[in-house]
DNA sequence: CTGTTTTTAATACCTAGTACTAATACGAGC
DNA sequence: GCTCGTATTAGTACTAGGTATTAAAAACAG
């Protein structure tokens, strides 16, 4: 795999891929994958506004304690223009205060996330619509203050079933990428059941 | 609320009460929380085999992440033993290396929590069941070598949902209760078809 | 070859601990 | 009262995984 000596701005793009798929590395362990120092690790974690591995992790712990997780219960992330039903869509959203990590202002990605993910179930034309999704990439992070744009095209359509690409930029600089699966549902009486019945029992 | 100087015992149940729904608090915190100093907390800590909050919030950080929290997935976690569908049932689980916290020899919670969400499952007679649940606790902290008990009795069952509590034994001494609502169903076709999409996709 | 950027080094300090030793307080029985 | 044993508090040395800062060395670009 790459061994030559990778560019400050090379590594800082494998460094946000590292981290993003392994959270838990410590600098030291992320000095010796990149054969450079732990300073510069730490250099480049400042640059790019990527907290200590202690606060990513207890960060991770948080929401997913908080069940903030409940990203598919939110109603609606950003605000909708230009919607073709079951063919395109864009929306628009401007993080606020709270979306960011601790201490800097870099949006969370599940923000980035629940945007794209209420972008995609919007545009479908159904009632009740499950989302399945897969290849999501974030490129780049989003400070406070981005205006992200993102962008939503029905790529493939059968039976009930949506395939739709999400884009998302800032400043027509790509941030974050995905591909959703959309399950269109008419028979939606199972899920709403089930809802109101966990409601009953308090 | 509760002023009067408690005792270590009692002491010992408010801390793995506490810990249990703030599991972010420090040895600090916890300190000034019960008004007694570090060292006792620390001491506390060791007896009960609770580690340390960062150890704490990097487990609940890597069981999200690893999405074991797929519990549902699992197929069958314990031995059943006398099973009459629809009514009760029970089954024994006898937790092994590597189902422990690092180091000491503590049963993860949600290994306990399979058992019983397994059992739930399994003694109701249909041919796709979904959980919902509410009303968990963890009593105890359940060691490597524990032989867990859990017993299940259906409560309540109306339509296709079934009201199942289940009560997790070691020794006889209760470790853990909760409440399952099982939804049985029989159209099951949505699901399966979600997984063979998400499959084919790579 | 000089100037700038990038990288490495070195140092002091921080938090939230572990591991250990030692001193003190508290209650129960006599 | 005094004494024994448990419970609690105190103190010290050490650790991981950092922050923050200053300074020196290396790499590269014109």
């Amino acid at each position: 795999m790459g061994k030559r000596k990778l560019s400050k701005s090379e590594r800082h793009q494998a460094l946000l891929q590292a981290i993003e798929n392994d959270p838990f590395k410590t600098d030291e362990e992320l000095a010796e994958l990149f054969k450079v120092s732990i300073q510069t690790i730490r250099l480049d974690r400042m640059e790019l506004r990527i907290p200590e591995v202690r606060k990513r992790t207890r960060q991770l712990a948080r929401d997913a304690y908080s069940k903030v997780k409940s990203i598919g219960a939110v109603d609606v992330i950003g605000e909708l223009v230009d919607v073709e039903l079951n063919v395109s869509g864009k929306s628009i959203f401007e993080p606020e205060a709270g979306m960011t990590f601790e201490g800097n202002n870099v949006v969370r990605g599940h923000f980035i996330f629940a945007q794209a993910n209420s972008l995609a179930v919007a545009i479908i034309d159904a009632e009740v619509a499950l989302t399945g999704f897969s290849h999501i990439k974030y490129l780049r992070p989003v400070q406070l203050g981005d205006r992200m744009v993102a962008k939503a095209k029905v790529e493939r359509a059968k039976n009930h079933r949506f395939f739709v690409r999400i884009n998302t930029y800032v400043e027509d600089e790509l941030v974050f990428k995905g591909k959703f699966i959309i399950f269109a549902m008419d028979d939606h009486k199972l899920l709403k059941e089930r809802d109101t019945v966990l409601a009953e029992e308090e």
